[in-house]
DNA sequence: CTGCATCCAGAGCGATACTG
DNA sequence: CAGTATCGCTCTGGATGCAG
C-alpha cells in the first residue's frame, strides 16, 4: 500500500483537487491492481456467484480472485452473501459505495477507449526513434 | 503490462462501457502504477525540471522518478525537454494527452476523497469482525 | 544536475494440491 | 462449489555508486 508524505502542493492541481494526494494515492493502489477494476465491471451486471465470475474473468486463478474479493468486501466495495446450501453458494454483489466507484471508473475506461489509439501510436513513435541510436 | 482474453461482457457495464475491457486495464495498468498519477498530478502545476518534482514527491527514488517519466514519455503524456547547457537541465511537461487524463484522474481523486471516511470505517469494521473468531 | 547500472529484499501472482 | 495452504517465480522498487 502507498504511504506518502504529507507534501503541501501549492498550486491546486487544475484547482480541484485538494492537497490530499496520499487519499488518491492510497484509492488508487486499491483501484489499481490487476483484478479490482475487472470484477467490479463484471459485477455491475447484477450480483454474481463465485465461478460466474471467475468464467467471465476468464484467466484468472482461483487465489486471485479470492483475494481480490476479500480486498473489495473489506473496504466496503462488495457484499458477501453465503447460502448455507450443499453443495455451497456465494454470492458477490457490489454495495451502494461499489456502485459509486463506478462512474469515475467508467470515465477513466471511456478515457482509455478514446486515447488507446493515440497512446499506442506514441509507443511505437517512441520505439522507433530509441532504435535508431 | 496486462493482457487479457476478449471476453464479451454481455450485459454493458451500466449500459456505457463497451465491452472492451482489456484497455481499460491496459491504461489502468500505466495508471495504477505506484508514481504515475502523482507525477502528473504535480506536472499539473506547469513546466517542471527532474529535481524540482523529486523534491515536490518527497519520498521517491531517483530511479523509479525516472522510470515513470520515460514510461509516461513513452505513453505520449509527457514530454521531455533537454537543454544542452552545462549543468544539463531538463524540464517535463505534460503533453495535450497528458493533460486530458487529469479529467478522469481528478473525477478518481474527487470520489477517493469523499469516500475515503467509509472505506476506511468498512474496513474498521471488517477487521473488528474477523477478530473475534 | 541528470540519469544510468547494479544489487537486493519483498510483494504480487500463478500453479497445484487439499478441505468442508 | 467455495476456499485455504504451499511453493516458487517474476517484477517492483529502494539504496548506492558511477558518468556525462
Amino acid at each position: 500500500m502507498l504511504e506518502l508524505e504529507h507534501t503541501d502542493v501549492p498550486g491546486g492541481v487544475a484547482g480541484e483537487l485538494p492537497n490530499r494526494c496520499g487519499d488518491v494515492s492510497q484509492v488508487l493502489a486499491r483501484v489499481g491492481d490487476k483484478w479490482t477494476v475487472l470484477v467490479v465491471m463484471m459485477l455491475a451486471a447484477g450480483p454474481m456467484r463465485f465461478n460466474a465470475l471467475k468464467r467471465r474473468i476468464g484467466k484468472v486463478s482461483q487465489r486471485m480472485l479470492t483475494l481480490t474479493l476479500r480486498g473489495l468486501e473489506r473496504d466496503g466495495l462488495v457484499s458477501r452473501t453465503v447460502f448455507p446450501t450443499v453443495p455451497p453458494r456465494v454470492d458477490y454483489e457490489l454495495t451502494p459505495l461499489g456502485r459509486s466507484l463506478q462512474t469515475p471508473v467508467v470515465a477513466l475506461g471511456e478515457w482509455a477507449f478514446a486515447n488507446l489509439d493515440a497512446m499506442n501510436e506514441a509507443r511505437r513513435d517512441y520505439d522507433a526513434r530509441r532504435e535508431d541510436l
